[in-house]
DNA sequence: ATAGCCATGTAACCAGTTACATGATTGA
DNA sequence: TCAATCATGTAACTGGTTACATGGCTAT
């Protein structure tokens, strides 16, 4: 379970309330790592009984009250064991895979239609990524070298929806009928290392 | 829940065990949708429950009998049913942009440690996906003809896959202290549609 | 012997989703 | 008055992982 290691590396870059979390897993870190206010809530209770946060109440004139939380120094300490262990990679899991997959050609209109909502949503989200590049550019030096890293997974972001897009126009096309490729993806660029 | 669906998709393709299923899962469409044994043996029993599949007993002599799988009408309706229903596109959930996202000066070292690992394991499967690919080139037009949706599903795992390691390669040398980028990875291709 | 493949299963646990629930304040 | 945002929670369910379990056959 990396939620909680989530949590805690949100936590430690600013403290804040189950509320706060929730609306920044919605944004940035929340591209690539979700959690819904259930679990967040539930998390930080858990975290708090193992003392790897704790919370203040900070009473409010023009909203409800709320529980700041931050990190403990054993919460700090569980942070470092976690970046001591390897995680395991996340597997590609998708299910309009399957169906591509095993589509007949009774199935494949519906599924092409399907595909083009899919490529909306994958545009949209593509306009997102890169209105927030947009806002890091913008940036001077500094700013964007403090936030080298939270943009690095922003590129991670732009590149696996771009690879999506592209599969998706050739799997339309595909699906149409349209002509076999002749020469594979591949080769390769030749890797560092 | 998409198990089921993958189940049907392959037995459809071809009947067979719950070993052989598993079998399945590990190559080819596991790239992309991946389910254990324990997975499979129950969900086995849950749609012959449902009448989806059904099986007859194969008595072997040089291994144990095998309860051989197929679609019923019923399955193959409620595939149907499923290719009518829209699935929502999976979210990126990477552990390791978790880490790359919070890493300190301290965790950046072992970090990039990690990194190099997870190239590693990433570049076996392009090597594999490679020889797939090579396979799958090396087959008359027909035979190409038949797999081209397996292919294509190949094609997306590759992307996937390559856009990982362009990733990783940025992300090392970024975190050694390489210079920033200058531009946007985007502008982007004009997309089709 | 022993490792690896064939073949099938149960049980416990963990993580994630969906549904249900409450209640204040602000702005259209 | 209605929708949106702030703010926090419980409960039930579903799906996925890990651990445990059995047993034969084949090749080294």
């Amino acid at each position: 379970m990396s939620l909680r290691h989530a949590i805690l590396v949100l936590l430690q870059d600013h403290p804040g309330s189950g509320y706060d979390l929730v609306s920044r897993f919605r944004s940035g870190i929340g591209h690539f790592w979700n959690a819904t206010h259930q679990q967040v809530y539930q998390e930080l209770k858990q975290l708090s009984r193992e003392r790897l946060v704790q919370h203040e109440v900070h009473e409010q004139d023009e909203a409800p009250d709320k529980k700041v939380y931050q990190v403990t120094r054993a919460g700090r300490q569980a942070l470092g064991d976690w970046y001591q262990q390897v995680v395991k990679p996340p597997k590609l899991r998708d299910a309009l895979l399957v169906k591509v997959y095993g589509a007949g050609p009774k199935q494949a209109p519906g599924l092409i239609q399907e595909l083009e909502q899919h490529r909306l949503l994958q545009q949209k989200a593509l306009a997102e990524y890169q209105s927030l590049e947009a806002h890091y550019f913008a940036q001077d030096r500094a700013t964007r070298e403090r936030f080298r890293q939270p943009y690095l997974t922003l590129r991670r972001g732009i590149r696996y929806v771009q690879g999506t897009l592209e599969w998706i126009d050739e799997a339309i096309d595909w699906l149409r009928g349209g002509k076999l490729p002749t020469r594979p993806l591949l080769p390769v660029r030749p890797s560092k290392g």
